[in-house]
DNA sequence: TTGTATGCGTTATCAG
DNA sequence: CTGATAACGCATACAA
């Protein structure tokens, strides 16, 4: 910028006040104007983020800090994320919460964050207390998405999808269907997750069909985690006739286990999943599910981290929307 | 640092000189170090990276410019990304260069990478010639993964999978179990899947199984992308009895429409994938595929992105490795 | 309408 | 051994 005040025979300050189109207050000849806009085109200027943050300046960055980035749902989230944030002119850096990583670690993606604008929190991630508490004592606005929409408040705001909503759009449409062995298999982790569950017990006592929980299973949240625990339910004097999985990954996890231990999809069981990854339209057979408003929960969440600071610690909900496929079909007939 | 100063009752650049451990050429007094450290640490004193890197330190940030987040072998491939540069000390921040995006947005996504101390361009860009012709003008160095090993050279480091070796040991895979009219289904885009398409061509023609192409199609990337190609495919008088698809993706899709069409696999038809995503050992059946090397690949990489530039343009090229699962097996008798 | 001066948080240089 | 000062690139209050 120097360079151009001097090419063009005027002052650093001109140069800056016109490239920044300073208050009308000032006005600049326009010849000077396009003179000075002129050069500093053909120098190819682009103006030093960093510095202008020294001076006090919003850097337009956005920390991301997510459970984990492997997860396709989450993989979506933050390419939405990323989308909308651009749409503010905001670029987003990827801070790390790996299960693995030990606890300085997550310390370390909080200090490498604090010069963004505000931080995003992707998935439930109160299994890392110290993170939660450098971010309490941060002074950037944080938001935390997909961290479930019941349980004591974490200090920031939080959107997340209404899961009871989801749950009993699921479990509806199940014994709809005529299903009363109604299983779930999720991960045995706080939040989002945990809501499922508690949705899901609450929504069998209401329809009185009291399992007392001899259905409910905790398996990881992976592709081959589920097998085991679809052995055992399966092996049950009554077996599930449908299975409710907390995630699509589990979903997918249940419906191959089905195939490799020959338990036909969805004639003896049926299965119905959460998220609505891209995958889910893909399994075979393709998977019912309940689609997540990524892009409204996004949106918010982008809205509340750059936006004014509310005064209040508000909660978004919003509903998810059941997509029904080829993996639910009325139970078999009692043999 | 300021405050700091003042509290301990040093001048502000002796604090500078204790906190970053300079050269021991410059002796400090022991007493006031010891004094300075504890003042530090007791206000929690957080250096500032970008008024470092105004006087000229590196930025710590990594641009990572990926195709598709969604994909989730990309998901996969900037998750160890994130790993290997935070064991250096490095952050990613995002980069986008979606399809859709129009020219101006690939500029903007450069144009704020410029501040980063290097670019890691993940996937085939070659559709985004503005953004490459921006890299090009670039003064920090960038490093292309998964571009692609064979034609014109891009003018900057790259590192890949060796397509060639790839495609080699699953075609002699599925020859080996007898088949001859294996498909070729990929995307119609430039770089690494274009180069596994070359590959299974000169295959076919060196194990003498002269196709001249008939089985080729090309097909989006995408979990919905191969149902006509498939259909198209196994209504020729003489259909495919095995799949090469050229990425997990499309394996996945064709798995699915094989499914949807009643197409047995892997009895009528085997199906080999490309890339070993996580889905690939939980679809039904599980999927045959080349597990892609991208630890090896991103460490490259990054060793590129932050170590001393090389004076050649160096390619490097690491092997995939054949993962047998279920979706392969003999072809049906001739009937 | 434009130029000068100052400060943001650091580090490097030079003087003490 | 340590303090003062300049400089990095930019924006702004103030002077001309």
């Amino acid at each position: 910028m120097k360079d151009i005040a001097e090419t063009a025979g005027v002052a650093q300050s001109t140069v800056s006040r016109i490239l920044n189109d300073a208050p009308v207050l000032i006005r600049v000849s326009d010849e000077t104007r396009e003179r000075v806009r002129a050069i500093a085109e053909q120098m190819g200027y682009q103006p030093h983020p960093f510095a202008r943050s020294l001076r006090g300046a919003p850097t337009m960055l956005l920390g991301a800090v997510v459970r984990d980035i492997t997860d396709p749902f989450f993989a979506g989230a933050i390419e939405m994320l990323s989308l909308k944030a651009k749409a503010h002119g905001y670029s987003v850096v990827l801070g790390h919460a790996l299960a693995t990583a030990d606890e300085a670690m997550a310390l370390t993606a909080v200090l490498e964050a604090r010069q963004c604008d505000a931080i995003v929190l992707l998935g439930d991630l109160r299994e890392e207390p110290r993170l939660l508490d450098d971010l309490h004592s941060c002074h950037v606005p944080v938001v935390a998405l997909w961290h479930g929409s019941e349980g004591p408040s974490l200090g920031f705001p939080t959107v997340s999808v209404d899961n009871r909503s989801g749950v009993r759009a699921a479990l509806g449409h199940l014994t709809g269907l005529g299903h009363r062995r109604i299983a779930f298999l999720g991960p045995d982790v706080l939040g989002d997750i945990r809501e499922r569950e508690g949705a899901y017990r609450d929504y069998l006592v209401r329809a009185r069909i009291p399992l007392g929980g001899r259905y409910i299973r905790h398996v990881p949240n992976t592709v081959d985690g589920a097998g085991d625990a679809l052995c055992e339910l399966m092996a049950l004097p009554e077996p599930p006739t449908a299975v409710f999985a907390a995630t699509d990954i589990i979903a997918v996890s249940v419906i191959h286990a089905a195939f490799v231990h020959d338990v036909a999809v969805p004639a003896q069981l049926s299965i119905v999943g959460f998220d609505d990854i891209p995958f889910a339209a893909a399994t075979v057979p393709s998977l019912t599910t309940l689609k997540m408003p990524v892009e409204r929960i996004v949106t918010a969440g982008v809205r509340f981290a750059i936006g004014r600071v509310p005064d209040s610690i508000p909660r978004l909900v919003y509903k998810p929307k059941l997509i029904v496929r080829a993996s639910t079909a009325p139970p078999p007939h009692e043999g």
